[in-house]
DNA sequence: TAACCTTGGCTATTGCACATAGCAATCCAT
DNA sequence: ATGGATTGCTATGTGCAATAGCCAAGGTTA
């Protein structure tokens, strides 16, 4: 069967960006987390205080969809939200949210070194740059 | 900030995905289409008399999330099913689905075009065959 | 100080893409 | 001819993101 759609790039990158993300939320899910989880976990580990609209800004999250996200992360224990100017919160892990990182870690060094690898060696320098160019500013 | 997320190649291809297919769907949405029906005439027309299962496996769609793309573009005239064997149904394209998708594809086109264009020379060639191999088999 | 605009966190709702489970009719192979 | 697979479908749920609006708390300027 004819399939046009081969030829696009942009429907390449659909699918590929959908089988990756496929495989990593099966690879993270045994650890009770989502993609989205992940990604706010360590972003507030690297910037222990952050608050929740400027995690949202570098996550690229609205504020309204970071409210559900920080309450299932804060009801699993891993976050705690402290009041910082009766306006703001800061965003710190709790000591089971760096160790549920840590663990995830492990997970995401080796989804991405098999993502990485899946690419043929003469390619795989140029799929990051290739794709940065496609969404960063 | 610090944003540990940089450095993960899984998640420069998410967010350039999603990126990109914001920017498509925004460009596809004047002829009122969408993504997903888009690929869906291309291979019908490519194809014509197709099943929705094997356009479900062209696609990587199931069954069930066919009928409502098939009654979509079909409300919209741009589809015709006709029965087969009185178990499957053959897709095929009316003339307003091929007048239409010849208009969606100067758009395809351009935006294609646009998004390789993105990319850096020196890495624009290695970026179709780097993806392909994410999932492809 | 008062008026104003902006920001932060939130609720509520919606849309899209995708998944699973189950069903009835049809077909196909042994 | 019976049993298994296939087709199209309904119904339902989930993950993620968007929008509109609310309220309280900052910041800025007059």
């Amino acid at each position: 069967m004819k399939d046009p759609l081969l030829d696009l790039p942009g429907y390449s990158l659909r699918r590929a960006a959908s089988a990756m993300m496929a495989e990593f939320a099966a690879r993270i899910e045994p650890l009770g987390l989502r993609i989205a989880d992940v990604s706010a976990l360590l972003v507030i580990e690297a910037n222990p205080g952050v608050t929740a609209s400027q995690l949202g800004r570098a996550l690229d999250i609205q504020r309204a969809n970071m409210v559900p996200l920080l309450n299932r992360i804060e009801d699993a224990g891993l976050l705690t939200r402290r009041p910082l100017d009766g306006k703001s919160h800061s965003l710190h892990l709790t000591e089971a949210g760096a160790s549920k990182l840590a663990t995830a870690r492990i997970t995401i060094a080796t989804f991405e070194d098999w993502l990485v690898h899946r690419v043929p060696a003469e390619h795989r320098a140029h799929l990051k740059p290739a794709l940065d160019a496609l969404w960063r500013d």
